[in-house]
DNA sequence: AGGAGCATGTAAGCGGTTACATGATTTA
DNA sequence: TAAATCATGTAACCGCTTACATGCTCCT
């Protein structure tokens, strides 16, 4: 469904989709090439969307894909069906659960871990935001997931600290 | 994966183990039986666990599982191995994304559904975390659930004023 | 009388990733 | 010269959800 609303805001091709995505909202959704391609066309036989072919040179034809008025239709109405719940899946939080099976320098450096990850995923999303124009909404969604970053780093910190005070309980 | 630890645990029936995703682990991780039964005869295949059929009356056997020294191995070694990243399916963010497409009221109407369920997450964790008798992780787990769940819904709070300040402008 | 809880399982199907194949151009 | 970028696509596979099937007991 996240094709049609990139193609909401114009002509696209596959390629630029998968950009779109991974730069802008792929940090709450994800896709591949493998799951794009197949679904531009599965649109295209629906009606929904619309191919043009730019000839290129020295690289494979670009298809281009607008979206069709029926396409319009199909997205509008998706926006105001119920929304689905919102998943996560996070193996860190999983292993977190079952940390006394490890030990204290391993749980640790898995939290180490995490805050690097965190804190990389922070930056990233960070210069998107910068670099792009985007509108109210896209911002607020960035906005959204840079808070959630940064909360998610103050919780890890917090935790690493506590750790650290039991290794050494004698600081004043 | 998440099998294995619950087994590290004690021995538990595929029913008990979906009851504990759900009720621990499901705002992060979350399976089906149609996962977990297959997944356990797998997981006796390989030898990493043993079944005891418990014969009941009025209820089909339960089929109790405990983990082998194998299926320990195999558990210990899960832990130590490179961790997936943490992956977030949003369709809520995804619609913010493209909220330009929408209404004022249909976008406040998702935000403010959104928010119901972000407080019914949090009331049903927070339940489950004073119902239950945890460990320092496992509450440590739950304790980053609740965080996030709180965190998020003043994040909704803020932007549903947001938009209430731009209908009323006038206000003081 | 009906619904929730206990308890296990299968089959179909779907959405998606991973890996592969191709190949020119630009940048380091 | 190697790697990244542009650009499209297919095939295999995988894990997982949904739906179905069964049926007793306890609570309301």
């Amino acid at each position: 469904m996240g094709i049609l609303g990139f193609l909401m805001k114009g002509e696209r091709s596959g390629y630029d989709i998968r950009q779109l995505f991974q730069e802008s909202i792929g940090f709450f959704y994800n896709t591949s090439y493998g799951g794009i391609y197949p679904a531009l066309n599965k649109l295209e036989k629906e009606g929904n969307v619309q191919k043009t072919v730019v000839p290129q040179a020295g690289k494979p034809n670009k298809n281009l894909y607008s979206i069709t008025k029926r396409g319009q239709e199909v997205f509008e109405q998706y926006m105001r069906s119920p929304m689905d719940p919102t998943i996560v899946y996070s193996d860190f939080l999983l292993r977190v659960f079952f940390a006394q099976y490890i030990s204290q320098e391993e749980y640790r450096s898995m939290l180490l871990e995490e805050l690097k990850r965190t804190k990389e995923s922070f930056q990233a999303l960070q210069k998107v935001e910068q670099t792009y124009e985007v509108d109210v909404f896209e911002r607020f969604t960035m906005q959204f997931g840079l808070s959630y970053f940064q909360h998610f780093e103050e919780l890890l910190v917090q935790e690493i600290r506590r750790l650290d005070a039991l290794q050494r309980p004698d600081m004043e």
